[in-house]
DNA sequence: ACTAGTGTTCTAGTTTGCTATTACACCGCT
DNA sequence: AGCGGTGTAATAGCAAACTAGAACACTAGT
C-alpha cells in the first residue's frame, strides 16, 4: 500500500480499514486479517498496525478478542454513524479548503463537475 | 493559526501562503510579512517559517531578497499555474477519497450539493 | 559608522512516528 | 500438555518535525 508521507501511517491505516468496511469488503462480524498478516501486506510494523486498530477499537468499530482476532462490530448503528462521519469529514474538508480559496459554494460544485469531466476526457490523470 | 497536527506545520504554512496569494491578500510583487513577524502571528518558530518559505522560493512563488524581505513573484504565469495546481490537487484528493468509498462521480457531486445545502440550513456546523 | 530591519545558518534538545525484536497472554485443537 | 494461531506489551534505536537561541550577512536610513 502507498502512504502519503505527510500524514501518519497509523492514521492512513485507520481510514483504510474504515473504507474496507464501508465498501463492504469487511462485513459486520467479519474477522479482520491478523495483525502480523496486515503488517506484512501493508509492509509496516506490527506496532503501527496495533496503533491504528487501537483507535478503531476505542471507537467501537472493531472488537478485539484476545487469542482469536479482531472483528468488525455487529452494531450496525455504529457502522452507519462511522460511514456518515467519514463522508461528512471528507466533504467538510473539501468545502473548507475551497472556501479558503475564495470559492463560493456554487463554484465548488461546478469545479468538481469540471474536474470529473476533465478526468473522463483527458484520461491522463495519474 | 490552528494547525492540523496530522500534517507538518511547514506544509500547512505553505498552503496558507498560497491561499493568501490566490485570494489576493498578497498581490504579485507584494512583500510577505517578515519571517520573525510570521513566526509571531502564526505562533511558530522562525525555522519552521523558513522551511515553508524555502519551498515556495524553490517553486518560484516567492522571491527572496536578503536584507529586504520575501516578495511574491511578479511572474503571473507562475502564480496562475500555482493556483490551478492547488485547486486541482484539492479536487483530485476529494475525488480519490470518495472513489475509495465506492462513490460514483455523479454521487460525489450530489453529496457535495447535499452537504452545502445541509450546511446552509442547519448552520450547526463547526 | 552606527542602528534597525531584514533573510540565513547552525547547534542543541524534545517529541512523535516508525521500526525491530522479544516476550508475554490467551484461544482452540489434538 | 503441547502447538500454532491470535492479540498485547515493552524495550531500544532511528529519523523527522519542531523549538529555542545564538550568530551571521545584507540593506537602508541616520
Amino acid at each position: 500500500m502507498e502512504f502519503d508521507d505527510k500524514v501518519p501511517i497509523y492514521y492512513q491505516i485507520e481510514q483504510y480499514i474504515n473504507r474496507e468496511i464501508i465498501v463492504g469488503n469487511l462485513a459486520p462480524g467479519d474477522q479482520v486479517p491478523a495483525v502480523r498478516q496486515l503488517a506484512l501486506t501493508l509492509t509496516v510494523n506490527v506496532n503501527t498496525i496495533q496503533r491504528a486498530l487501537a483507535e478503531l477499537i476505542r471507537d467501537g468499530i472493531l472488537v478485539s478478542e484476545r487469542g482469536k482476532g479482531n472483528f468488525v462490530t455487529t452494531d450496525t448503528a455504529v457502522l452507519a454513524q462511522m460511514k456518515q462521519r467519514v463522508i461528512e469529514d471528507e466533504l467538510a474538508e473539501t468545502y473548507d479548503h475551497l472556501a479558503g480559496l475564495g470559492m463560493a459554494p456554487a463554484e465548488m460544485v461546478a469545479a468538481l463537475e469540471g474536474y470529473i469531466k476533465e478526468r473522463k476526457e483527458g484520461g491522463s490523470h495519474d
